[in-house]
DNA sequence: AGTCACCTGATT
DNA sequence: AATCAGGTGACT
């Protein structure tokens, strides 16, 4: 599920549910992905502080706890983390369980285990994360700097705007989507774009991703119904075979980087 | 730059 | 039964 913007609603979502409350236990059920900690020590060393604060950088989720320590969550393709009323409801795919002092629960869940928790210092949470490219959504994500990054790069612009390394959140749905609304083929090579092009790609990017912002606040305003967060209008994205909005020609579906890219042959150039 | 592995579940 | 999935990281 999540790209940025589903991030960032949870993000949202779990400042005003969780930030300020105490966990008294937890635990992490399944062998998620902790490695190189165990699911054991990562439910030790969480247990017991405070949730002082939720950031989000690209589509990794930061908890800083008390007493100067980061839950660090990444939800790959499935993964949720949501507060619940009652700690002792069990959601069909929870991975990891954090019992507040209210009685509540935060709850991590993933379908697929994909996701990964650890838990480290807060001060080594930048290093950590410093392979992480530019936040697009921050004020520093000017029309220079996606022109300086895209001159670096010689891979087909779709794949360049999901290399984590440049710009920090974009995945599948919206790369496509802010190409469509660019006019860019996917296939183009990132270094090879006129200026003018990348400063449409720019801001389709920014608009793109505000917009996906407002809709998925929306729609995970209900933690359960996370799985009926489908509702950004897609131009692209899983309509092969379908009529393009914008010229009327059919989208198609090919293969970059082993994932698929959708785009209009028609409009996209 | 490309392929696979990590997992489960929905869809063909 | 086979294929596909909004992501990443570890391999060629």
């Amino acid at each position: 599920m999540p790209e940025l913007p589903e991030v960032e609603a949870v993000c949202r979502r779990l400042r005003k549910d969780a930030v300020g409350s105490r966990i008294i236990a937890a635990r992490v059920m399944r062998p998620i992905q902790t490695k190189p900690q165990t699911p054991a020590h990562v439910a030790k060393r969480v247990a017991n502080h405070t949730i002082d604060a939720v950031r989000r950088r690209g589509k990794n989720i930061l908890v800083d706890l008390s007493d100067g320590l980061t839950l660090h969550v990444h939800p790959r393709m499935t993964g949720n983390l949501y507060v619940i009323a009652d700690h002792r409801l069990r959601p069909v795919a929870a991975r990891a369980w954090f019992e507040l002092q209210d009685g509540r629960a935060m709850i991590y869940e993933d379908r697929r285990v994909l996701g990964r928790i650890q838990v480290h210092p807060t001060s080594e949470m930048e290093e950590r994360l410093e392979k992480t490219g530019v936040e697009p959504l921050e004020p520093g994500f000017t029309e220079e700097t996606l022109i300086a990054l895209a001159r670096k790069s010689g891979q087909p612009v779709k794949v360049f705007l999901m290399d984590q390394r440049h710009l920090a959140g974009l995945g599948n749905i919206y790369a496509a989507e802010a190409l469509f609304e660019a006019k860019i083929n996917p296939r183009r090579v990132a270094r090879q774009l006129s200026r003018a092009r990348l400063k449409r790609l720019h801001a389709a990017i920014v608009g793109v991703l505000e917009r996906a912002v407002q809709s998925a606040c929306i729609a995970y305003m209900h933690p359960d119904r996370f799985q009926e967060a489908e509702w950004f209008p897609v131009e692209v994205y899983d309509r092969a075979g379908e009529r393009c909005r914008r010229c009327s020609k059919t989208i198609r579906r090919i293969e970059q980087g082993g994932r698929s890219t959708y785009f209009c042959p028609g409009c996209q150039t």
